[in-house]
DNA sequence: TTGTACAAATGAAGTGATTGATTTTACGTT
DNA sequence: AACGTAAAATCAATCACTTCATTTGTACAA
């Protein structure tokens, strides 16, 4: 701060106008300029062309930052991404959400800041983005349980949106019902005959991952089958969390695997095709999130469907009512989740035991 | 604009202070608040305590708005994703620059904002950006040859750094030496005896891409193998169009593929997998960008490295230079690509050979 | 007891917009 | 011609900071 040279090489290149600038040229006032380039009523036809075409003329454009400070908004969202899922930020699933939060803001005119938890930085993350402070709401993609930083946020008075299981009782918030999702696929496994249902769950400090492993067990006592311990094995979506998680269920004889996120089903293929255990005969497999490639795994994998696009949008757009005022109530979305059978669960082959 | 109502929810529940207040409070000028805040000298040690103590008391934060519109520096760099690889975007290529761009810029203390260009508009995404000018600089991510994003932002006189091969003479930029890498690759194949290879590229239209292919293009001209122009399918860096180009490929008799990107390189091990046609035996496969997954596919990928999260921080770092005004010559880096021999090539099978 | 030097603090002019109160202009009525 | 009215434009205050020129304060030497 303060120590940055005073004048700068590209400065000097562009000749800069501000509103003042404009208003003489154009022969009208300040104010009347800010009317024009705001859209705003009162101001004679001609004299709004002809502001317009000194603006034109000028190459003009309006210092967002004094608007900002005027206005005291920024029409910046943040999007904030929790150092506890920083290694898993290259699965697909976060520019996903990234990118139709990112579609949805510049349609209503916002800019999106991005801010990615650095593990080596632990409490000073909430406040490096507090203490930034130059944007006008905040959305949080699915952090762990009793995060810090939603309580920094909120005391520092932001509004802001959770991607995921909410924190507080009247937090906004935007969710998959994760919960049915996950009974819905492992119901499925039973219908199939599979008796030993083994689950690769995300960290269990998310809110997600204890849903769906809720999910897991809901399906199980509606079956009356008897919750094992033994078959959960705790990952952490990584790829690699699928694959040993595999392995170790593999020494407890489970018939179907149960991985909650695409990328670890990838891993517990990977695990099986190298102990030369068939999918689906030998062992089924589930995954969740219905990424693209899921579809183009070998066998195709069975999971569930979330919609991801469609929940960052959501967010995005209940945030900017959020901060626009128009929200008065909390807002508390819930999307469906639902299965997408293709081959990794084996319901072919029972299918073709009933032909 | 201008549409907002006037009073917020969440303003009335946060008392706000400003330099004026705390200066008051603690009976010294705005100035020397200021100096305080700003850790910049000729301030009474004693006095410096007294401020610091009101500022905690009063649970201060500097108005960061107000800040950039004197200094003229927002401490914002914006990451730009032209739209024509919008579609690629899930790849976990660009996650992994904007991971490591969002730390170097934290180190740095400026926050990083997220342009991702959207199909549905053409023209006006650059327009967005420049009007917007909430930034200090932008890192343009491996854009088109001749995209109007970079012209836009050099007339507007916004500091900027290409990642990816340069538009320009003077651009400042960050490159993988794309050549040579896909270079070694193919001269790899061609000395595991590969009579026919095939490649994959990105689009013709992007730099990289152009780069990977006359890396091919010399190997085969260095080992006197004529450049046929059947063997070459231009992809678009998707899963879909690997397995095109690889069923497309196919038909030319190939022994050996090699696909510019680990995404495509799986979607023609799908292919081949699905003809039945055995990697490395019948057709040797080469990626390349070294992805996380590379070394768990089946058979483990042989691809050229790239060390994307490098390139990442090393144009925030230049960025972050050049708009602190401490570049005075163009900056122009140029990042090794070594290949990684893993078992799709089938280097494996010669060896055995020879013993 | 001044004068000088230097550190510390202050005052005031910027930075570029928005916006409510106020004045000017245009135009149709009486 | 005087008046009322509404539209159009202007004025001035405000937003919250930085920074340069200036003043104040203190200590030491002459």
């Amino acid at each position: 701060m303060g120590t940055l040279p005073k004048i700068w090489l590209l400065d000097t290149l562009k000749m800069k106008h501000n509103l003042k600038d404009i208003a003489r040229l154009a022969g009208v006032s300040k104010s009347t300029v800010s009317r024009v380039v705001n859209n705003q009523p009162n101001v004679n036809e001609q004299t709004r062309e002809k502001v317009l075409e000194v603006i034109r003329q000028h190459n003009f454009r309006l210092n967002t930052t004094a608007r900002a400070l005027a206005t005291r908004h920024t029409h910046i969202l943040s999007v904030i991404i929790p150092q506890s899922i920083a290694s898993t930020f290259t699965e697909p699933y976060f520019p996903s959400v990234i990118q139709s939060v990112s579609k949805v803001a510049a349609e209503h005119d916002y800019a999106v800041m991005l801010w990615i938890g650095n593990d080596e930085e632990e409490e000073r993350f909430g406040e490096r983005i507090v203490m930034n402070g130059m944007f006008d709401g905040a959305l949080i993609a699915s952090s762990i349980e009793n995060d810090p930083l939603v309580e920094h946020l909120s005391k520092a008075g932001f509004p802001y949106v959770i991607i995921g299981p909410p924190h507080f009782e009247n937090a906004n918030y935007v969710d998959v019902d994760n919960c049915t999702g996950a009974y819905h696929a492992v119901v499925h496994l039973i219908g199939l005959r599979r008796k030993r249902i083994g689950i690769i769950t995300g960290p269990l400090n998310m809110g997600a991952s204890k849903d769906r492993l809720a999910g897991y067990r809901n399906a199980l006592a509606d079956a009356n089958i008897a919750y094992d311990a033994n078959l959960v094995f705790e990952g952490t979506f990584e790829e690699s969390s699928g694959y040993h998680g595999a392995l170790a269920l593999l020494q407890q004889n489970v018939d179907a695997i149960f991985a909650v996120s695409d990328t670890m089903a990838l891993g517990v293929l990977r695990a099986l095709s190298e102990k030369g255990v068939k999918v689906p005969e030998d062992i089924a497999v589930v995954g969740f999130d219905d990424m693209p490639f899921a579809s183009h795994t070998k066998p195709a994998l069975t999971t569930v469907h979330q919609p991801i696009a469609e929940l960052g949008a959501d967010a995005a757009r209940t945030l900017i009512r959020l901060v626009e005022g128009q929200l008065v109530e909390p807002y508390q979305a819930i999307f469906p989740a639902y299965l997408v059978v293709r081959e990794s669960c084996g319901a072919q082959l029972i299918k073709e035991v009933h032909v």
